[in-house]
DNA sequence: ACAGCCATGTAACTCGTTACATGATTAC
DNA sequence: GTAATCATGTAACGAGTTACATGGCTGT
């Protein structure tokens, strides 16, 4: 009956509170499609300790299937696992959010080298900002208006809105390097 | 010749890249005041273990001075601890920037409480963020337009633009809660 | 005298990663 | 047949945390 669990169990728990039953393999793909953008994508190896875990506290209950020759486990959300999910999201004191924000940390380190590879770094952050942002579109547009996913389409928009951002910042960063020339 | 330092050790390196020597205990200090808007603010004995490390890797040089009753230990860049940072700030491939928002994450379940309660969240972020701005934008304003941080001015002015964007965000998404009931 | 900050570390632990290992199913 | 994907895990390690422990200096 341990509580207070880390963020990223209550996150993975979370995936199972839309309503469907998961195997660990398809929890960490929806982690990938969804989770990453806000939150660390765990790895594998992560996913399948943490589903144990939550199935040790009863907080999702796993049933084995056998399918051919071999058997998948796949996850279900308990009642229990429902109440200490919403408690969670009720009552957790706000924890500010933690950027880990290694172009940034570069950019802030831009007096040890020449302009011209700060300006590069920036390029190529836009470069994977674009596919990022692709990548996010996509699953904001399956989301649609669909009342279930409600909550899910506005952290999309909220992500969306901050990878518009994040170029914006790039771009103006790059062009205050131009300017110093 | 340990290569390929984790990111938060070249973080702190670069804090001795501002010409400065600086104890450990002044370099917490230092990570508190900066980067902890774009990276992570290590701990206390993790600050001593890293730079512990950097000193066993020859990329800063540790002196002991005597302070009255008590050892002082400085910690200064070296030659090959410059080149090291320089070669990672110039030559690291980009990596996307993690981002752990507990914030973001609770709104995503939202489905599993009440609106009124991711409202509070909401306001709860909003209060967090006026703290926060108002701490880097005191760190923006003693950078001024010094030429040996600019550099770090332009992170600054990101950070600032990115808590601008995340009120946006907050009172977007607080607005369309509202606009449900 | 006492509080609060400066200063330095160690120990134990948790979170999260990469590498390793295995094998079944599916599509070409 | 063979490659890709589905599926499940263990082992070893590294990053980062909290708790613990110590003691000097500084201001009131």
């Amino acid at each position: 009956m341990g509580q207070q669990l880390p963020a990223t169990s209550y996150a993975l728990l979370g995936l199972l509170s839309f309503g469907q039953s998961l195997t660990a393999y398809q929890l960490k793909q929806w982690a990938d499609a969804s989770l990453r953008f806000f939150w660390v994508a765990p790895a594998m190896s992560h996913v399948y300790r943490e589903a144990a875990r939550l199935a040790e506290e009863g907080l999702v209950a796993a049933t084995d299937a056998r399918d051919g020759g071999r058997v998948v486990r796949t996850y279900a959300i308990t009642e229990r696992g429902r109440s200490t999910l919403a408690a969670w999201v009720r009552d957790a004191p706000v924890d500010f959010p933690v950027l880990k924000h290694t172009v940034a940390l570069r950019l802030f380190l831009g007096h040890v080298v020449d302009d011209e590879h700060t300006r590069s770094v920036l390029d190529d952050y836009l470069a994977a900002l674009e596919h990022r942002l692709a990548d996010l579109r996509a699953v904001r547009d399956s989301l649609g208006d669909d009342p279930a996913f409600r909550s899910a389409a506005r952290v999309a928009d909220w992500g969306l809105g901050y990878y518009a951002f994040e170029q914006s910042a790039a771009r103006e960063a790059a062009s205050t390097l131009d300017d110093a020339r």
